[in-house]
RNA sequence: CGGGGUGUAGCUCAGGUGGCAGAGCGUCGGCUUUGGGAGCCGAAGGUCGCAGGUUCAAGUCCUGCCACCCCGACCA
């Protein structure tokens, strides 16, 4: 491709909407453009490099004999009723009418439509096991798209679904689709953590994400140099609190003014966070107030009390709701002195204190030395708060790293969550009827672009490993006005052509210095540099990733490139 | 959806107290230059996010709306 003609034009400073380092480096690149929040257009090269993404994902599918199909993104309404999720799916579910008032939506993911496919199709065991996949436009209305292609609107996803005659079956498919994964991850280039997940909306048995790290993440991830565990932080269970031996002290109540965190409180009575007792009131569905009680040094994950309580219906009380239902304010509420029939969970990190710090729900007071059994009883106890730095490892019990990452991958042991209320059964070999047992595989194709750029970039630009790259060569031609050099860059280009390389030339009429940079941040590997030395026979080669250069003598260049890459 | 921020040329941005809409980069034409985003000369390019209001006069003040970005809960 000569650079003079393609349509791919660079931007000299950061553009002002862009944040994240992906974001901007695809932006200035020229890689994509925006359309929306959320939504953006794949320009050439952006496009090239999403094909060969999709080409090693097709590669190690197909290799582990999983079969390509392309389903649909208008989905009927019916489906999605059947399996309740035409309701649960809320306001993430772009939905449109036809013209008859007939109900649709943009497909976000495909499991309805799938099994509506296996249910018509699939009758007996004979046709099992049977894993397909497709990789095809999602469209998510997301409450916050963030960082350009990271979190779009819409976007490219390979998913991919098992059937299985049994369930023992189906973690044979679920656990061969988890070295796929890995595979994948590893010819991309891209480090990721296989870290066990929660199973969420779409339900099921068991799940693993793949994370890659990124400061730009939003998952967060827990994981054990010791023994190698790895898992989503708000799955990762938390141990109870040891049985504190010291004596007993008297119940004091203290003015303790302004105290309204726990920081301040700390501070102010020389009492460590992990002696206070924190108390926090949430509001359910039904508008009833609960309260949370945790130690001071500890926060709620909000996930872990959903699956406590089985809804994501509450939330924090305001200001105002504090005050009526409890008289007091913010870092003043506590587990004396509660109106009658509130329900009270208890986190189990404090299990067995003593001599804590309590609020009293009386502004500016707290109890110090409290003490459970004598001043108060405990309630239910539960796993609610949320993991940190340094926390214990649920295997093996050595302190947890937290990580930052990107969910690029996502599978789910399913079961029979769909193929039950779908009715896809089949015939088993003893003749009775038997659902199938489902698992399905996500990979965010379009999210894995900006993941190999956080992680694959410098401040002058983008560092595309080779099985991505959008060009795996850039013939730089410096001086177009010299016949000389001109001449010899297109003998360069066509050889190159020839002899199969993925190439661009820019033969474009600007200055050196602007091939460069461009070159630099468009992320090309490898580069030949035709200028001056030409007349003494040489040009360069220069290697994106460590900056090597090589002298050259002309002729040779092609295949000494095609030498370096096969070497790699 | 709650909180914060921004909207002026293709891009990055400047435009006290209301008074002729600006710069740099990019684009077009010309000459020079050619191993790190070249120089000089000339030119084109604007619904100042949208709608209303105040005023002799609004990019600037007021009201409403919209879009985009960031922080939170959700997701590949």
């Amino acid at each position: 491709m000569r650079w003079s003609k393609y349509f791919l034009y660079t931007l000299k400073e950061d553009p002002s909407e862009a944040e994240a380092p992906s974001h901007k480096l695809l932006l200035r690149a020229g890689f994509i453009k925006q359309v929306s929040a959320g939504v953006y257009e794949l320009l050439p090269a952006g496009y090239k490099v999403l094909k060969k993404v999709e080409k090693v994902v097709r590669e190690e599918m197909d290799r582990a004999g999983a079969q390509e199909l392309l389903l649909t993104v208008l989905n009927p309404a019916e489906l999605w009723k059947e399996t309740g999720r035409w309701e649960a799916y809320g306001n993430e579910l772009f939905r449109l009418k036809d013209r008859n008032g007939r109900e649709y939506c943009l497909g976000p993911t495909h499991e309805e439509e799938i099994t509506d496919l296996i249910r018509k199709e699939i009758s007996s065991y004979k046709q099992l096991p049977l894993i397909l996949y497709q990789i095809q436009v999602k469209f998510r209305d997301e409450k916050r798209p963030r960082f350009g292609l990271i979190r779009g609107r819409e976007f490219i996803m390979k998913d991919a679904y098992s059937f299985d005659v049994s369930e023992e079956e189906a973690k044979k498919s679920y656990l061969l689709m988890k070295e796929v994964y890995e595979r994948i991850f590893k010819r991309l280039g891209i480090e990721v953590l296989p870290a066990e997940a929660s199973v969420g909306t779409i339900g099921g048995k068991m799940s693993h994400e793949f994370i890659a790290l990124t400061e730009y993440g939003e998952a967060k991830v827990g994981y054990c140099k010791g023994c190698k565990y790895c898992a989503n932080a708000e799955i990762i269970p938390l141990t109870e609190g040891e049985e504190e031996r010291e004596e007993e002290k008297a119940l004091e109540k203290v003015k303790t003014p302004g105290t309204d965190t726990i920081e301040k409180l700390s501070e102010f009575l020389k009492v460590p966070p992990h002696k206070i007792m924190k108390a926090i009131l949430f509001i359910d569905k039904e508008s009833k107030p609960f309260i949370v009680l945790l130690r001071g040094d500890r926060e709620v994950d909000e996930n872990k009390l959903e699956a406590v309580l089985g809804t994501d219906e509450f939330r924090m009380a305001t200001d105002e709701e504090i005050d009526k239902i409890l008289g007091t304010k913010k870092g003043f509420v506590g587990i004396f002195n509660l109106p009658d029939n509130i329900r009270t969970l208890w986190d189990i990190s404090l299990k067995g204190k003593k001599n804590l710090v309590c609020a009293l729900n009386e502004p500016d007071y707290h109890y110090i030395n409290v003490n459970p059994g004598r001043d108060f009883e405990y309630g239910e106890f539960y796993d609610l708060s949320e993991i940190k730095e340094g926390d214990p490892c649920p295997k093996c019990g050595s302190p947890l790293e937290i990580k930052r990452g990107l969910e690029l991958g996502h599978i789910f042991l399913l079961g029979t969550r769909y193929s039950e209320p779908m009715k896809a059964f089949f015939t088993d070999r003893d003749g009775t009827e038997k659902p199938v047992v489902m698992g399905c595989y996500g990979i965010g194709i379009s999210r894995i672009i900006p993941a190999i750029v956080e992680q694959y970039h410098d401040d002058k630009g983008i560092k595309w490993p080779l099985s991505v790259a959008p060009f795996e060569v850039d013939i730089i031609l410096l001086n177009e006005s010299d016949p000389l050099q001109k001449e010899f860059a297109e003998t360069l280009y066509r050889e190159a052509l020839e002899k199969g390389l993925d190439v661009i030339y820019d033969d474009r009429e600007k200055s050196p210095g602007f091939k460069f940079a461009d070159a630099e941040l468009a992320g090309f590997p490898f580069w030949i540099i035709v200028g001056k030395k030409v007349k003494e026979g040489k040009v360069e080669i220069r290697e994106r990733h460590t900056g090597k250069t090589y002298d050259i003598e002309k002729e040779k260049a092609i295949d000494f490139l095609l030498d370096l890459i096969n070497r790699r």
